[in-house]
DNA sequence: ATATATTGCAACGACAAGTTGCATTGTCAA
DNA sequence: TTGACAATGCAACTTGTCGTTGCAATATAT
């Protein structure tokens, strides 16, 4: 969003060249990777000259950089209180998956598997995404704590690994859409294993 | 014995070969991933000329794919029956665990996730991961739903997705080892959630 | 209207990928 | 043992992509 400011002395026509580049770079660390990014499809693909590219964005590490902290990543639907851990887990799971859907979100999750010859990029794509998926975590855990559906000799980060890593898997590695059926049994089996044992 | 064959008149000094290149290859996956992977790399890691690679492998798809396959996965000790459903699904998960903390098990994985120009070769190493993991489940199920441990609503994708899921999001998001705590508490929740619900 | 910054374009050197021809060496078979 | 053959090592070559540079064209603010 946001649009060029008149008082921006010092930029004449670069907003839209940014948005095309940061676009055609997640669209290619999707389809590509990380490692095998090439800024010269980039610059095709964003009807741009690669010189552009490389004038703005010196190393492919910053290009890189740029776009992953150009997504977004805010599941603030993830906060709702629907009044139930069930409902919690599935309103959750739902935005994750649907985030995943997306080009941009695909490319993060490829650039945070990945083990490219660069840790410092995979390691803030890991941050990324974590930050998306383990941020809302907080106050559901609260919520189900309060409503006595969660044991609490279960840590947070438990259940979090099973639910991003089962959409991570049938997202990235089943190539299957996520279902409302799926998830729905997902969240069955985490809902029932969560709550209080004896 | 009777006839002469010169059958195996053609392979001198292949087999040790052989046997670095594809280990190397499999390194290299891990390393660098599919899409980046690079023949010089695996030549000089093999302590072997690449122009005995190319011969070898003609191209970039058969090494790998050659490499792929040579990766056996037997998770036989994943069908032994421990008389319990949470102890069976701890001797699974421990050990596609410890599978995926090698080089070639962290390759495999890697390679599924790419998705790189080369649909074939991601679908291989897809093809290879799921037969590793989803093949030892058929009896554990069966086990399950004969001691009364295994809703029969839930499928047995499902969890499935969750275990594996978790176990790839442990090792290759966090980059954390697989600790027996860390594996019980998962294994925990999964019991729980598939215990027949009333 | 002018100044300034940004973009497009074309050409360039650097470097890795993959190929080829030839010498060397290991292994099988007689 | 020895000859024949296949596999390997080595070096040079072609090709293609990467990233850089100089210059002209263009958009924007003042």
């Amino acid at each position: 969003m946001g649009s060029t400011k008149r008082r921006d002395a010092g930029r004449p026509r670069g907003a839209p060249v940014i948005d095309a580049v940061m676009a055609a770079t997640l669209d290619e660390l999707g389809t590509h990777g990380l490692a095998a990014l090439s800024v010269e499809r980039i610059a095709a693909a964003a009807e741009v000259n690669k010189t552009s590219i490389y004038r703005r964005w010196p190393t492919r590490e910053a290009l890189v950089a740029g776009a992953l902290e150009y997504v977004l990543v805010d599941f603030e639907s993830g906060q709702e209180d629907t009044g139930s851990l069930r409902g919690d887990l599935l309103v959750l799971a739902r935005a994750i998956a649907d985030f995943l859907a997306t080009p941009a979100g695909l490319a993060l999750a490829r650039a945070a598997f990945a083990e490219s010859s660069s840790a410092e990029l995979t390691a803030l794509a890991g941050r990324q995404f974590a930050r998306g998926t383990a941020e809302p975590v907080g106050g559901l855990v609260a919520r189900a704590l309060e409503r006595g559906e969660w044991d609490r000799r279960t840590p947070p980060e438990v259940p979090l690994s099973m639910l991003v890593g089962a959409l991570l898997h049938r997202t990235l590695l089943e190539h299957q859409p996520v279902s409302a059926s799926w998830l729905d049994r997902v969240v069955d089996v985490l809902a029932a294993g969560l709550a209080v044992r004896p």
